[in-house]
DNA sequence: TAAAAAATTTAAGTAAGCTTAAAAATTAAT
DNA sequence: ATTAATTTTTAAGCTTACTTAAATTTTTTA
């Protein structure tokens, strides 16, 4: 399949999956930077393939087939990102920038290789968890956005949900890494900031930081 | 640059580099699997982006730019061939099908982290020389085949000149190796075979391995 | 060197993946 | 509940990268 294929059946998944319900084509088409047209033409196309169910000024939905074929290239893209994190140390924006590219030209020989020398990792570096060879994804996420932690409490970090690189470079001169620990000092509701300590020091994180930033805690 | 144009411009680059000089549209296209009129479109298209000179039933020539467009991927290629071989542990062929994938998705950076990570290789496990970040290949290949080689003397094993996998098999299973060394026990020169000896086994070649295997002499 | 063979080019056409503009349907707002 | 705004779809058209078939040029060979 087509690059251009692989990147629309993969918005659908992740729209679906992460937000709200309103996968119709102008939705996918904003993501991936084309006209409407496009998208529905794509569409069209891609129910032709039993790749998506259509109807008409209906939201799309991926067939188990579609749903299999988006999956395996999100296991490429944080494969490849665990990878040259690891490897090159490089930042949680740059890997993210390469796996877009490599995702697509990695046969699932090599994707094995990666997983395999990793040893099989069950998430990423932004903590997104990485489908097994099947296509399944066999962890259960059920850590909550700084937003919502108690004062008090402590926490590891298990995701970063964003693709954005001042947020990343935030993240990473503040040892907000995945997997690392922090305490929630205080939680200033009335102004939806959340004050945490990492590493002996004091920030405070506005609610457009608190919200994207996932963790669980600690017993 | 679109992949096709990618593939088009190598394919010109190596045929003037590895083999005798008719770098006609037909030859190219046979080499890409593309119509001959497919390849005298595309000729046609990059003479006008100055990639290079095209003249009506004469030969291609890469320009200056062309040429640094194909050395530039021929260093992505073969910087992931050497950090697929070292990492993963592939084989020649197996290394070299990714490769022929990745190389159009890589981006400058990562070939650079590549390059560092493996501290700047001067050649791939082919023995083929990596051009380095300004698309110069520094090194000077004085190594001949075994087919030339003299009775009784030492070699070193510097390139393995194929894309065959039954021949990188081969090569695999009998130590013929970069880097490795062979002795050549005795030339069959009316039969064209050329005998060698190597981690104390014989090994009788003939002219098809032999001449695309080169060696240095051992002083 | 002239005819035959081979290669190259031109011409016409196709599929994928887009575009813009207009028509149709849905959704939101008063 | 209409009207207005938005979204989706349809329609027509473009570019890239191919194809096959025919015309032209070059190369081979007898």
């Amino acid at each position: 399949m087509s690059v251009a294929v692989e990147n629309f059946v993969k918005a659908i998944y992740k729209n679906n999956n992460n937000e709200s319900n309103d996968t119709k084509p102008g939705n996918i088409a904003k993501k991936l930077g084309i006209s409407n047209a496009a998208a529905t033409d794509m569409a069209k196309k891609l129910a032709t393939k039993h790749l998506l169910n259509y109807e008409k000024y209906k939201a799309l939905k991926l067939t188990d087939k579609g749903e299999k074929m988006a999956l395996n290239i999100v296991r490429k893209h944080r494969l490849w990102e665990a990878f040259l994190y690891k490897t090159f140390d490089m930042s949680l924006h740059d890997i993210h920038r390469e796996a877009e590219l490599l995702e697509h030209e990695t046969s699932n020989f090599l994707a094995n290789k990666i997983s395999e020398y990793l040893g099989n990792p069950k998430f990423d570096p932004h903590g997104d968890p990485i489908p097994n060879i099947n296509g399944k994804i066999t962890t259960v996420d059920v850590s909550i956005s700084l937003a919502n932690t108690q004062e008090g409490k402590s926490y590891t970090i298990s995701r970063l949900m964003s693709d954005d690189k001042e947020f990343f470079d935030f993240c990473a001169q503040n040892g907000l890494k995945y997997g690392n620990t922090v305490l929630v000092t205080k939680q200033f509701n009335k102004n939806k900031m959340t004050q945490i300590s990492i590493n002996n020091n004091t920030i405070l994180l506005n609610e457009d930081f608190s919200k994207i930033i996932y963790a669980n805690e600690i017993n």
